[in-house]
DNA sequence: GTCTATACGGTGATAGAC
DNA sequence: GTCTATCACCGTATAGAC
């Protein structure tokens, strides 16, 4: 494969024509407005006055506007989908210990590709390929499910809560983050996920032996 | 009161008009379809022909869309509203006292008033009626995040992780719930608030005393 | 390879006539 | 109270400039 018309464009050396957006640009600032103002409310215009440029650049680079939303969408699947993978495998280790990495994990995917996890998060089925990426998250959070109700029958995480219920609380707490979680922050990602490990698995108790 | 709008059941003396849908039946569908579609995804056509009238005829009751919308929202807003100051009442109580009961209304108004709550949580600000919401959105909040503080400051929630964090994390899974929780479902809401009090202040450890 | 100009069919919100 | 006309704007297609 002779590179396909993809990104000869290192920096520093523009291969040719204008110094306009490639298909990434154009995909990042999509994303970032879609948040904003949602994506129905954004119009193919508003994208195309962000970027500078016109309506007809935009479909240069995608084919739909809704082509814009399955390419978002399948960035932020993409990384839940290496989540569970990872999750799943290694199962030599106690679903406990699985369970708790993951969460660690998942705010990290959550911290690093936030605009994309919260776009897939606020879909709602409205159109085929809101269907698609539903159906894609339905598969995850069913895995997601599986690892605690494992971790319960391992007798490591209590079991007077439905496993079910347990897994949509976890991971509402998770994807809770992409409201308010802003990168510039006073903590760092790391001490937020020990933060979120911390509350889930040990509670919201004063740290102390007794009482 | 001379049955304000609702069923007059006088034979062949209608009270006026045509026997349409009241403001509030109207304001009832309009929250249902903007969930099920988004807001912006939803013309007032497709309200107007789910209530089997025109769209002038939601003209009427309302003077636009956005004070539809409007409406929806404060509905919630006066739910959390109340739901504030009766946590800052009663201030003999200990905050972690008043946390845990704050927490189970919270649940309970998650549930009652789902709807509404749901479209409250997607609001982005994006229109000088969704920027009024979240402003009182952010009072409502940040009341919250006080009682957190206290609580921290009594000593009976653990301190090594921010206040403001632990705020976002509670509330983040309670909100959450709008995302899942189906009236109908096996659990009912008592056995959901319970659920969710022990996970955040107990922790997801199995129940037991010697670990 | 990236962008501009232009046009078209469709639909939304709304105002004014009935 | 209802119907209709209007008009702005949407997503999309095509043809060509740099």
């Amino acid at each position: 494969m002779p590179s396909p018309g993809s990104t000869p464009a290192q920096p520093g050396r523009r291969p040719r024509g204008r110094p306009g957006h490639d298909r990434a640009a154009v995909l990042r600032r999509a994303i970032a407005l879609f948040n904003v103002q949602g994506y129905d409310a954004t119009s193919v215009s508003d994208l195309a006055a962000d970027l500078g440029v016109t309506k007809s650049a935009v479909y240069h680079h995608f084919a739909s506007k809704e082509d814009i939303l399955a390419a978002a969408l399948d960035e932020a699947l993409t990384e839940l989908d290496a989540l569970v993978a990872a999750a799943q495998a290694a199962s030599d280790r106690s679903a406990r210990e699985r369970l708790e990495e993951t969460v660690v994990a998942a705010v990290g995917i959550l911290v690093e590709h936030r605009a994309a996890v919260t776009l897939l998060l606020r879909v709602r089925g409205n159109s085929a390929v809101e269907q698609a990426a539903l159906a894609r998250r339905r598969h995850i959070d069913a895995a997601l499910a599986a690892l605690v109700v494992e971790a319960v029958d391992e007798g490591d995480v209590r079991a007077d809560v439905p496993a079910e219920v347990i897994s949509r609380l976890v991971f509402g707490m998770v994807n809770s983050l992409t409201d308010w979680y802003e990168p510039g922050g006073r903590s760092g990602p790391a001490a937020l996920a020990a933060a979120v490990r911390g509350v889930l698995f040990e509670g919201l108790g004063a740290r102390s032996r007794v009482s």
